[in-house]
DNA sequence: CTACGGTGAATTAACGATACGTCACCTAAG
DNA sequence: CTTAGGTGACGTATCGTTAATTCACCGTAG
């Protein structure tokens, strides 16, 4: 409860040289033995300085909001350690938001919308929003960065494309023919990546199959072998869009009596610690998220110092294979 | 960037008029026609307040913090739930933080720690972060409020003893006599599991065994397992103290080449959606979460209120078994 | 002896929202 | 006719911090 007046009635000075010691202001001086003095007040009364005023003045408040789709999705946890890190070393604060908490005319909207809340915003997969919502974000006079790509706003992105390309051409490689893309929601990274599938499967020479169970998590995963059994020749391989989904591939697999990986190859798109523990362990194609949350703070912080952000996909590291037990080399036909 | 000032301008009005339109507040009158101007001019200028004015001149955010452990981990899914309904009910936002940000010296702590950035604090299982950082947030000036059991501040909790209690009770129930428990780390949620173990063991005449691999996590369970089979007599079942561990117990008896549920039945504490889709999927027991979330912020505002917080282990709803394919009875001995 | 520059600090005006105290005006009761 | 009370609104202090401006003092150069 001590405020920086108490401080500076007890170290025999005014508040402007409290405030001096504390931000290290050149325009203000002082001699050493007062800034001590001061110091020391500071330490008795266990002064913290208040955030709301300073933001006030400031007209900045040092916290960006980071706003996700599913929380507890475990593709998510890098992504969360880079942005933390990322902001940490820019001495920012995250206010985490997800997408239950997104709907117009939630609290959080509103605080959000508010001035002298946060001083930007970074928002993942942006479609999976109410229009209104995002309507009002757009009005936001901070700025906002979008981790995924964007049409109307700076974006950086993971290589989506290049993940579908890479676990397909994988499974090429291994001499698989006839493999389906399964899962993935609507977002703009889930087309890409059966973008990716799509244009390895042509160059083969190969007719792409339609894009099945276009939902989220383990159930799509389930429901995509189901649907892909009907088609007239079965598939010997399946990518797997949300990482998720492997999970319930894995299972309607176990539940038909079809053997993984020997009648049935399997590779997701994006590594999480959990896919080193299925038995099969899944091959999946691990996406630079760590990285991306970086680069998601280090451009907002651009934007929020009125510099343009270059954005684009991050291309270093590179999506990644990694090469476990669900997928084996097809026998010769 | 309008402000009240702004507004009142606008509408030919004084700016308490405006806060008053904003709050509804009794104290300042005014016409039916008066108000419509004001509110229109708030429209036309799409005025915003300045939280940050707000919360200097109210001495309160409307933020609570809620920090976790593990954010990733999928057993805070309901819990995240909880939380943000009711704080959303309450008018309040959440500021979200994990372990990792909460190192002593942080960003996030010393944020936490200043007066105007949350009115509240909600922290989960404060035996895992360093003492430094606990000793910081005891001396926070606004209240915290455990969501486990806690010695020195008010706390809510899930029933953890009667997890382990009821897991325990199922396998006993289905003849199991050599019944292992495994897993969990440091926390005294863990611990009171076991002890819920220990208690039905005892009560069954039996002997309990030790704690297996304390630790947290897949390879926990892995561990564990193996741990399990070097002892004198090959358990039949196996009680898994953190869910995650499960898929490792799994993932270990695939591997040994030991049948769930033929030969080892497997019954985890703490029930998450993936559970269902693994196979065997795992038998749980189902904790409160949501409403342990709940609780805590209806705690907490009591608290913020300057009332006590009744507190304690949450009652209602209690611990229930989700039977699934992952534990079986045993043919008589 | 005076003017001047440098040092070390105090005063004060914002930042935007809120709520207390005040006030002008009008109506109706005494 | 006076006045009490109700209605509708205004002015302003305040929250804690920051930064621009101002100021007092002292040593030294002219």
């Amino acid at each position: 409860m001590a405020t920086q007046r108490d401080i500076a009635r007890t170290a025999g000075v005014s508040v402007a040289v409290v405030s001096a010691v504390l931000n290290g202001t050149t325009h203000t001086r002082m001699s050493e033995a007062t800034r001590a003095r001061v110091i020391q007040a500071m330490e008795n009364l266990d002064y913290q300085p208040n955030q709301a005023a300073r933001s006030l003045r400031l007209n900045r408040t040092g916290m960006i909001a980071l706003i996700l789709h599913k929380l507890d999705n475990p593709v998510y946890t890098h992504l969360l350690r880079g942005v933390y890190a990322a902001a940490a070393e820019r001495g920012g604060t995250v206010l985490l938001g997800d997408a239950e908490t997104m709907r117009s005319g939630s609290q959080f909207v509103t605080r959000l919308l508010s001035h002298g809340t946060v001083d930007g915003i970074l928002i993942r997969d942006d479609r999976l929003y109410d229009d209104d919502v995002m309507a009002e974000l757009r009005s936001h006079p901070k700025p906002i960065l979008s981790l995924d790509y964007a049409q109307d706003h700076p974006w950086v992105s993971i290589d989506d494309c290049r993940a579908g390309e890479i676990a397909t051409r994988f499974l090429l490689n291994l001499r698989h023919r006839r493999i389906v893309f399964i899962g993935g929601a609507t977002g703009h990274a889930f087309r890409q990546r059966y973008l990716g599938y799509q244009q390895e499967m042509q160059q083969a020479g190969l007719e792409p199959a339609p894009h099945l169970a276009t939902g989220f998590g383990e159930q799509a995963g389930a429901d995509g072998l189901r649907q892909a059994l009907q088609l007239p020749a079965a598939p010997t391989a399946v990518v797997v869009n949300n990482i998720m989904s492997a999970v319930g591939v894995l299972a309607a697999a176990r539940d038909l009596g079809i053997a993984v990986p020997d009648q049935l190859s399997v590779v997701g798109i994006h590594d999480v610690g959990l896919m080193e523990h299925l038995r099969p362990a899944v091959t999946a194609v691990r996406m630079p998220m760590y990285e991306l949350g970086r680069a998601g703070v280090h451009g907002l912080y651009e934007l929020m110092a009125g510099r343009p952000c270059a954005g684009g996909i991050i291309a270093n590291p590179e999506p990644e294979l990694v090469v476990r037990d669900s997928a084996t080399a097809l026998a010769d036909a």
